[in-house]
DNA sequence: TAAGCTAGTGTAAAAATGACACTAATATAT
DNA sequence: ATATATTAGTGTCATTTTTACACTAGCTTA
């Protein structure tokens, strides 16, 4: 790897971080994206993202990105890949760590800063063509997303404090892109004993109103202490129950 | 991002490969390290990896290693993770990205460069202090193992293309660092159907010879392509079944 | 007070997992 | 040749987990 004397010697190359920040509003899973108001790409739909500074870790500029756009700090965060193609950026080598994160889209407010008036969340399902390399640096967040619901409580990232098994489940069904038994989902969340029940129920909606849940993470810390592994592996549901 | 005539403007850093190459030999699971010629870290255990160069991909840069290293091409290679603190090397800013390899170790043959001269296999219980962190990468790549070996056939990457079912679960043994029991290891991994009992015994051994048996890739990639997971989720065997 | 809508609940069959002990086949030593 | 040492190979039953499936409860609005 060289001499102390040579790092000079070496290829240097500018990096970014993208994020891919996940928000969950109407039953669908969302991302924030950025309308690119300058070239290359200009006025196509493409990932927030950044120069990395100096003197900067990785970790801090992917939450520098976050900050400035949603104006959240302490969010969800962790890396997926790193995608460095010679030809991905039209400008010259460009290296970009890839990010996702995951918000509660009722905390978001949009930032004064210009990048954040260009922002807009698209649902998963509409996405289109992206700039860059961005539609596979998603498609390979989405995928982490998918492998991480299922083997960390990290769902609760997306919802409000406060929210009802059918929001929970309806949010797992968009993550995962299948049906899940409501009987079966109840049974298997409720028996993890990961949710306090707040003794309250919805307001103001037009049906009977569902009972409210918290996540409870003092538990959940306690049982990652001791081992622990939360674990969802419900498939898809097979059929419709009945039809009338 | 910037507009097309400033990419010059934004700091730019050097950029590495470390690959963490596993092998499987004599019942345990090893890495193949260098010992280090010059500073910094001179003497110390390190990950092979070399600098990216200007025109070239990351992936290659991490095949460039290993071939270089092991003589070996078109082999299992996945990014893990890219590593970038300020502080990780004190030549300046390098960040790296950290890719896993897994060898069939009776195809790695000694090569004759320098680096090749300094590499040994170390397994992975007798891991002391690495070069820069290392460690940390290393701990990565082999987290990411045991979570991939799970969820892909993988393993057969390690071993000899003929081999016994006691080698098969010593190889997932030694991976997910628990025991297993026998007789559920081989109902499990035989009613995959992803094994071709090749009709051959061990020779030259001073008991029962085991039978041979060989991965069906074939049969794997038509399953993949209707959907199939592989699934591997035994827990620790509990107890020991006698005692004589 | 009826209609519309979502919340909430239990059971039984099937599948997967986990615990567990002895016989079989070879090489080597006596 | 016989005994010894060593690993291969095999089946069953109890328990747990998963899956399929349909109706009543409680609220709002017309």
């Amino acid at each position: 790897m060289g001499t102390m004397e040579n790092l000079d010697n070496f290829f240097k190359s500018a990096f970014t971080v993208d994020n891919v920040i996940f928000g969950f509003d109407e039953g669908d899973l969302k991302v924030l994206l950025i309308k690119r108001g300058e070239e290359p790409y200009e006025g196509q739909w493409g990932l927030p993202g950044y120069f990395v500074n100096e003197d900067e870790d990785l970790d801090h500029a992917a939450n520098r990105v976050l900050e400035q756009l949603t104006g959240l700090r302490n969010v969800f965060l962790e890396q997926v890949a790193t995608f460095g193609d010679v030809n991905r950026h039209p400008m010259g080598r460009v290296i970009t760590v890839a990010y996702f994160s995951l918000i509660k889209i009722n905390q978001y407010t949009i930032q004064p800063s210009s990048i954040a008036q260009r922002a807009a969340w698209i649902s998963i399902g509409d996405l289109d063509e992206l700039a860059f390399d961005h539609a596979e640096i998603l498609r390979a967040c989405f995928n982490r997303l998918k492998l991480l619901v299922r083997n960390r409580p990290v769902g609760f990232e997306l919802l409000p404090r406060k929210f009802t098994l059918t929001e929970l489940q309806h949010l797992y069904e968009a993550i995962l892109e299948t049906d899940l038994d409501k009987r079966n989902f109840r049974k298997k969340i409720l028996s993890m004993n990961l949710l306090i029940d707040l003794d309250e129920t919805q307001e103001g909606v037009a049906h009977r109103p569902a009972r409210l849940y918290k996540f409870d993470k003092e538990k959940y810390d306690e049982l990652l202490a001791e081992g622990f592994s939360f674990e969802l592996k419900e498939s898809r549901r097979k059929m419709v129950e009945h039809l009338s």
